[in-house]
DNA sequence: GTGAAAGCGCTAACAA
DNA sequence: TTGTTAGCGCTTTCAC
């Protein structure tokens, strides 16, 4: 394998000055950098990154968790984490938890055992006290979850705003039974959505009924069951507002083959804006959320701490949501 | 930074003994193993884990590739590396190459620089000419792409039978007029569709018709730009491969709100069976694929070449397909 | 069973 | 402008 030194021996030069080349510092006569530059080229050398790593403690990695990859959502974000990453030279190892807390910590020992130099949250398994002890090894942040007090920074949409916004469409549609669905109840980001849906009940003097609350709901299968318990409901809501537009697909279809027209018989809201919503019948309203950027936002804030720019501290950074009318409502 | 040496100076003995403790090596005496694990949890210690690597030249970590993450055929891949690989406790670094040949390269370069132990390409952007020389780095693997006389394992299924089973499903429906649809001409694993496509026309008499295939097309967007074309034809075909489900699903919605009926004035089959095939109206005839499956055991020849059991040669490994007949055709 | 010592490839003080 | 030297944290001979 070549090293440096080989480079070093036939150029007739001490290992720092290739060093120094390699790394672009000044201080080198241009005779020799170049000539350093030709040899390096002809015998096709290459600095081993390990090694530099080592040296250097940095790795240019961070590490990115997702409960899974094969959710649009995710797969978007993740697009975005990478592009700003890409263009700012740093890899990106993606985690999937598989919604198991196990497998998030175990990212967590990436940056206790200095493999990455910082790690986003792109969802939370863990109760914060688990998290908080690795801060001491690295900056972390949080995006797209939210946490009422941990004190880093944290990049989001506001939950509550978009699905507030939402149910007063539904109601402003004629609407007076409405229907919520989350994903985890562990998730403050979730209880926030929550909240909107509440206070938007609560602002218009709508009943709550818990029947017409439905957890445990990520996918377009999800989708199929939450329509066979509506339907198997003694009242059921006529609209309901599904987190995500895999369930809300999910469930227009199941709801349409049994015979029910959306948006009269019931009327669905989605979540995420992706292009499933245009490709259903009926299309799905839903609200649309800039997840490139969060990502982009994220992997530039965390660069940010690494660079000690900034140091680690709370920051709530809420981007726009956008509700986007269309044949389900 | 608590280091091994600090461990060994707190409980006596040298830092060989520390390294045995921790590399599970067996003549440590039990006494002074329990002492020296007891320790390290006492103060927290963490191995480092790129001197490590350093140290081994092991990374433990692969590189896969592939097109853009956020379409789920690509996402169902690295889902299938990810599973496989947590299990065999390495990590994995996905790039998305965006059809884009640099960044290929740049991944290849990984390999070189000693970043990843091995790599996976899920896609093929570079001639294969630029990718050989990178094979003296380390292991390379082909998946879900296939090259004529690339001396690397080849990971994939039998394209030209699944795309001749799926004309054939069209041609017995009555149909005669039938369409293609390929992403890029480049693709080899594209190219085998393409016979097995011309294969069914010619095995059934069909005349070929220029004006029915269609190239450049990924998603459901494209899907969308598709029908304009085909609506535009003096000669339409009434039948068409889509090649992906994305496609398909984007096709079948503006052909159903332009008046046409699906299949009846023009059938679509998907590919790739995904869970959109059934939530969009009529649902889409697709080709099944094990994807989850396809990643697993792509990981698994590659850790094959990397522990050395077996040394990188061609070896063409094709996995079943299966057509799943829905109402789009 | 255990430890001393070398060294993986590189960078960065410091000296010249 | 260049070179000498030390050392990052760890594993692995080799000798005892």
């Amino acid at each position: 394998m070549t090293t440096i030194d080989e480079i070093a021996r036939l150029c007739n030069v001490s290992k720092t000055t290739v060093s120094r080349v390699l790394n672009n510092h000044p201080y080198v006569s241009k005779e020799k950098r170049e000539m350093i530059l030709k040899v390096i080229n002809e015998i096709d050398y290459t600095p081993n990154s390990i090694a530099r790593q080592f040296r250097k403690n940095e790795t240019r990695t961070i590490a990115l968790s997702v409960p899974s990859i094969d959710h649009p959502f995710f797969a978007q974000l993740i697009k975005g984490v990478s592009l700003q990453a890409l263009s700012n030279k740093y890899k990106v190892v993606v985690f999937q938890t598989f919604y198991n807390q196990t497998i998030e910590l175990e990212l967590l020992e990436l940056l206790k055992h200095k493999e990455v130099d910082g790690v986003i949250l792109g969802a939370l398994e863990n109760n914060w006290c688990k998290i908080e002890p690795f801060l001491k090894y690295g900056p972390i942040l949080l995006c797209n979850e939210y946490h009422h007090s941990a004190n880093i920074p944290i990049i989001g949409y506001n939950e509550f705003e978009a699905t507030y916004k939402a149910i007063v469409h539904l109601i402003e549609m004629g609407h007076n039974k409405i229907g919520f669905c989350y994903d985890t109840p562990y998730s403050e980001a979730q209880c926030q959505r929550k909240d909107g849906y509440l206070k938007a009940l609560d602002d218009y003097n709508l009943p709550h009924n818990k029947d017409w609350i439905f957890g445990g709901v990520f996918n377009i299968e999800d989708g199929f069951h939450i329509f066979e318990q509506i339907n198997n409901l003694k009242d059921s809501p006529t609209a309901i507002f599904t987190g995500n537009d895999q369930v809300a697909a999910g469930l227009i279809k199941r709801a349409t083959i049994s015979g029910f027209n959306v948006p009269k018989d019931l009327a669905v809201i989605g979540f995420d804006n992706q292009l499933i919503c245009q490709v259903v019948t009926p299309t799905i309203t839903s609200i649309d959320i800039p997840i490139i950027e969060l990502g982009q936002k994220a992997f530039l804030k965390l660069i940010d701490c690494l660079l000690g720019n900034v140091s680690l501290r709370r920051e709530v950074i809420r981007l726009p949501t956008n509700l986007i009318v269309r044949e389900s409502t």
